[in-house]
DNA sequence: TTGAAAGCGCTAACAG
DNA sequence: CTGTTAGCGCTTTCAA
């Protein structure tokens, strides 16, 4: 194993200082042309790179980002996490991944503290509080990342989209439609998103003087969502009319479910709909009406909350930061919407009265 | 911002050297249980943990994997990166992400570098030759995860599962079926792992006497593939009969585009099969015929590959691995095949076979 | 088993 | 603009 190549090597080959090579490294360092350009000379031809461990232990900065997540089938959050990736890549930070199983948590956030990172963003993941506050005490910024806890602490924030909004016009979007037998099936029932997308429903049917005609829960899963499905419409009274399902990752499952083991027709017999519009929503097969999250924005949103706070600018206000969403109408809750070609994140055609 | 809690602030509340400290968190080391037991109450009083920048300074390992990607939608990737995730967790390594957008590839294998990573994965990505030499030459374990290149360097590794026998096996089980327009979509034209299953599939129409009858190419996009579905496809005569598909997430928009735009039954019409037995193959509406990669044995041989070349004692003929998959008949093919209840990515036992 | 001391590779403060 | 110096937080000899 060679010797690893350090800027002392680089500055004996260039005849400079050890701090001429930091510099030549240092975007907007006080160095002249002339001394920078033998610097990185000497450096390509050594193959040298600044430490940037090295560097961290300098200057109190990693430019890492831990980000934790506990699953990526859900099919939502793969897009998150390279989008999320990509900005912070912009602006010089990197993503450490931590994939939560919930039974080494307190090892992962040990080991999330070791590393110093810059900050941390929680999505996809349910940590205890306890953890999350484990981390916030350590002076660390944290994000939540469409989810809410009960007691916020200090230097913590939280991007979500609006998510009562999205079940509020999804229910009115039934109503609209004449169903009267409207099912929900919820996520994790404890989940933040689970609940205020369940509220605004609710709110939703209340003010037509409705209430939700049945319920089951489906875990975010897509095998949990087929068995609520069965558990919902596997009979020949009462069945719902209408369901809404908390995820579009639990709705692919319900129409498969529906139509190819109940045979029941969607939107004829069953109306569907989901949230997130992921691509599959769009797909032929499917085309599932769906509540948008619109993951750019809330990633945005994420970036500018930790830069925010490793400033220490952010006032308790903009901590929670609360993103809209739109409603996107597919033929799995109306047929007369347009059969769409496949359109990632793109608004609906087919813009019907609302409420 | 309060002063970072260091080594020297737990030796000094617990009496003793910051040796001590350091031994206390090595696992292994020379200690007493009672120095440790009066080194770790303060460390938890302090909410001390080790720096692993400053660690990493010393030891020359930075227990980081960097792990490159271009995309996360191709269904497959976020299981892979997932496991691998996990997988590195349990031996204490975490992986660094790096998202390939192919115009900034310069900085990101510089910005890697600076992390003085202990290894790197190529997935999903084509990172060129010329970067992929870079690393390589920096002494750092390379491994390419489902591709291969032209030259290999030193210190540099590939596992992949057996496209060429995947294709093989798909256009057998086509052959049996008495098919004979038998098409091929392509992923990317210039990929190694489209090129494998190109070449398997030829063998085995060959064997046969047959050839390929038209092909197009998707890319490796589920767009893309549509439109190579419409090119291949929509006219009345010389349409095929079947079709393979170099990816499952192609496969899945030409089911789409088969059925709901041309109308045309599959299998009845079209056969179709895919590869990688992403967890939408075995969902109700495509119950898509693919080879499985299996996953888990692949990521396994990654890890297994990746600390032979740190510990140096792989021999030449270790560096390529060969992971066997297994072909998954579902009904897109064969309309006898039972339908199947989802059931999510099944891996053969790890088997290295290596040639 | 323990502590003192040296130094990993780098940047920042201070002189010049 | 440039070099010298000190030290970031840690591990690792080396003595004791």
């Amino acid at each position: 194993m060679s010797h690893l190549v350090t800027s002392f090597d680089v500055a004996s080959l260039a005849g400079v200082s050890q701090s001429a090579v930091s510099r030549s490294f240092t975007p907007g360092a006080s160095i002249s042309s002339q001394t920078r350009e033998k610097v990185m000379q000497a450096a390509n031809k050594l193959g040298y790179q600044p430490n940037a461990h090295a560097r961290s232990l300098i200057t109190g900065r990693s430019r890492i980002i831990g980000l934790v997540v506990s699953y990526l089938d859900n099919l939502f959050y793969p897009a998150v996490l390279e989008q999320l990736s990509k900005r912070l890549q912009l602006d010089g930070f990197h993503v450490l991944l931590f994939v939560n199983d919930h039974v080494n948590s307190d090892d992962m956030v040990r080991e999330i503290l070791q590393y110093k990172v810059d900050g941390i963003v929680l999505g996809a993941t349910t940590l205890s509080s306890r953890l999350a506050k484990q981390c916030s005490d350590a002076q660390i910024p944290v994000v939540l990342f469409n989810r809410i806890m009960a007691k916020t602490h200090a230097s913590m924030g939280s991007v979500r989209s609006d998510n009562r909004q999205g079940g509020y016009e999804i229910a009115k979007h039934f109503l609209n439609l004449k169903r009267k037998k409207i099912a929900y099936i919820a996520g994790r029932i404890d989940s933040s998103t689970n609940l205020d997308r369940e509220q605004g429903f609710i709110t939703g049917l209340a003010e037509n003087g409705l209430q939700i005609f049945a319920t089951a829960t489906g875990n975010y899963s897509y095998e949990k969502a087929t068995k609520a499905t069965y558990a919902l419409f596997n009979k020949k009274r009462d069945r719902p009319d209408a369901v809404f399902v908390a995820s579009d990752q639990m709705a692919l499952a319900v129409m498969d479910t529906l139509r190819h083991h109940l045979k029941l027709k969607v939107p004829q017999d069953v109306c569907v709909a989901g949230f997130d519009n992921v691509p599959q929503a769009s797909w032929p097969a499917y085309q599932l009406t769906t509540y948008a999250q619109p993951i750019s924005a809330m990633v945005e949103a994420t970036v500018q909350l930790l830069q925010n706070q490793l400033l220490g600018s952010a006032t308790l206000q903009d901590r929670n930061v609360l993103i809209p969403g739109h409603l996107i109408i597919r033929q799995s809750s109306d047929m007369r919407a347009q059969l769409q070609l496949h359109s990632p994140t793109i608004t609906t055609c087919y813009n019907p009265t609302q409420h």
